[in-house]
DNA sequence: GACAGCGAACTACAGGCGTAGTATTACGAC
DNA sequence: GTCGTAATACTACGCCTGTAGTTCGCTGTC
């Protein structure tokens, strides 16, 4: 399911919001953000379930669309993407960049260093 | 430059390595992963020096290609792609995710924490 | 000076994506 | 039962990428 795109993680956001949803309710959703036809949402949802992004059922004539991946899974598989491709697996070294590379708020840096340090007591817990 | 695909990437990796290469050495240094015909990377270092993401000089009759973009400039930009396009810009849950949603060494671990540390220093002294 | 071979340029094609128009079908109202 | 409307299905097109064949020109060799 590795590289999805941006117009199909935003189809896909929407989803995630709603559970489900219509061509209409996505085509709604993303008229600010992106003014689609709403017969082009329509191929893209059709492409995605190809793909097994989503899928639908027939509620009357409409399809009802419902994602199949989550979210996290989603994270998970650009971050493995990007992982491997561009750090040879190197998540230590991914996250030194992501730190260094950028401006971090003081708050998150410090929502790092929890997350480190409960990641750190499970695994002196599991030895 | 954003989106740099895995071939793109490898090419620019014989590259970088090499400082500079003509197609033939791009050729056989791809040979082992990849065995693709000598034509095939011509065709692509041409599209990527397009892009600006190589340039060459031509020595004799031969082109000698190097890279213009760092791996540290494409590494950076495939993690703000990742960082905006499916964190909403959010670098720490970014980061937790990508610690907590596989296993991470202790190694690892420790050198994040040091690599925060370090961070967390620099911000107080610029206080 | 003619020719072989190497290297680059040009051309080509299939598949995926963003984009959307047109055709078709089926439901609901009268 | 007919007709309009709404929703889907089908078709299309330009662009990018991976892939590679074909052509053209230059350079060195005999």
């Amino acid at each position: 399911m590795l590289p999805i795109t941006e117009l199909q993680f935003s189809i896909l956001r929407v989803l995630w919001q709603r559970g489900s949803a219509t061509v209409n309710d996505v085509h709604e959703a993303l008229r600010a953000q992106r003014g689609l036809a709403p017969t082009t949402v329509a191929t893209l949802l059709t492409r995605m379930e190809k793909r097994g992004l989503v899928t639908h059922q027939t509620v009357g004539r409409r399809h009802v669309y419902e994602p199949v991946v989550s979210e996290d899974e989603v994270r998970t598989s650009m971050l493995d993407a990007v992982s491997e491709g561009v750090f040879d697996g190197d998540v230590s070294e991914m996250v030194c960049h992501l730190l260094e590379a950028r401006d971090v708020s003081p708050d998150d840096l410090r929502r790092v260093r929890e997350t480190l340090a409960a990641l750190e007591d499970d695994r002196e817990d599991e030895q």
